[in-house]
DNA sequence: GTATGATTCATACGAACGTTTGAATTAAGA
DNA sequence: TCTTAATTCAAACGTTCGTATGAATCATAC
């Protein structure tokens, strides 16, 4: 028999990730862990604990493999900067291959990741900002360097939208068909067009679209039909 | 003295958006909204009814706006297909005056909207599907007419990485620097920067990454640092 | 074997929730 | 003015929630 903390661990991730996290009650939890309703605030401390300990559990070691893969591109890199695929291969591997090793569980996990990220208002959302602070630092200067005529700015808003990509990949990859990572070649596709995507979009030229003609365009068109 | 229907919506746009929609109760709408704790199930016939109504509220028009825009583009283009640019102008420009008109009401909204895409469990989350059902075909459609070389997967695939990239935008706008819109002229910046970056992803070549070859650094540069 | 600390257990508490009810009030047409 | 339908109201209902409590059980070291 398992650990009554891993087992409470274990469900808390399976429902969080299918109902919700305020939508999960505590005796769902301990019902489905087969433990006592007070065990969780005996080993947690109360529902934010276990929602805490849930992050901790899985974050930690993807965060932590991602600063390595980064730092060890770096390292290969030398004087020069990283190339774009590795930095976002340095970001994305780790997660997917969380999704190899713990199967339909990490898949669930992703969920929950996506979830408390949507909702900023979640009692837990600081310390879950916080498990990411660092990689965002790093992986915003690797992008720096890698894309020197950009602003700064601009960096940090295509880091943004590459990050969105990967979230809602994640998060979604189970139920849309064209994003299911279930057999692994499709997983392999999926993560390739994302790292193309991204880099792609991370290199757009810079005044590549002119809003006003677009603007412009649009009363002509609208102007016609009406 | 507006009507109780209107500040019952208004209220409850306002608390959902700022705390969430579970942990929003009704008492706290009709206190704020300074009507009477039934008239949520007199009105809207319980919490879901009034949440929908919500929605309704809000993305009808925007969803038709989009459709008018693609399809007064796609009249204008003829027999060619419609530039990527007007695809995305056509998809971004509806909500983006949205955010104009509404000022902060508006940007409480998207939040909502982020909230339930990310949480598949919502009682309403069918209902709030179905708003986009029709746009989501019909922007498909162009996009893979705009880019007969990607197989329509491929295509999908892109869609969403851009839609991700654009709901994370509305999502968090108004609290991270870069990305925030307050300033009517940072607005039409960030505006601009997502049609860029989403033109230049969708247009990626295919196999411009080499996953293998990732992997193979990966394991070299591992090996050294060992 | 028994003492001690860690864990599990059944049970209860108070608070907050969505919903319902039936009377009171308002608005509008005859 | 009277009637009738629409709306608002205060109050309560039953449920579920997270948390707390103190006894019971287990493991372990002496």
């Amino acid at each position: 028999m398992i650990d009554t903390k891993t087992r409470l661990l274990d469900a808390a991730e399976t429902l969080f990730a299918d109902r919700g996290i305020a939508e999960t009650s505590l005796r769902d939890i301990t019902t489905l862990a087969a433990a006592n309703l007070a065990a969780v605030n005996y080993h947690f401390g109360g529902k934010d604990g276990l929602l805490a300990a849930v992050f901790d559990r899985r974050l930690r070691p993807v965060n932590q493999e991602r600063l390595e893969l980064l730092g060890a591109f770096e390292h290969a890199a030398g004087e020069h900067s990283v190339p774009l695929e590795q930095i976002l291969y340095a970001n994305l591997a780790p997660p997917f291959r969380t999704l190899d090793e713990w199967g339909e569980t990490g898949e669930r996990f992703m969920r929950i990741v996506a979830r408390v990220n949507a909702d900023p208002s979640s009692s837990i959302h600081a310390a879950f900002l916080r498990h990411f602070e660092g990689v965002r630092a790093r992986f915003l200067a690797a992008l720096g360097h890698a894309l020197p005529e950009l602003n700064a700015t601009e960096v940090e808003r295509r880091f943004h939208y590459s990050l969105a990509a990967m979230l809602h990949t994640f998060c979604w990859g189970a139920q849309i068909a064209c994003l299911c990572a279930h057999p692994s070649d499709h997983r392999d596709r999926v993560f390739t067009s994302l790292i193309e995507y991204a880099v792609a979009g991370l290199r757009a030229a810079r005044d590549s679209v002119d809003l006003g003609e677009l603007r412009r365009l649009e009363g002509e068109i609208k102007g016609v039909s009406a």
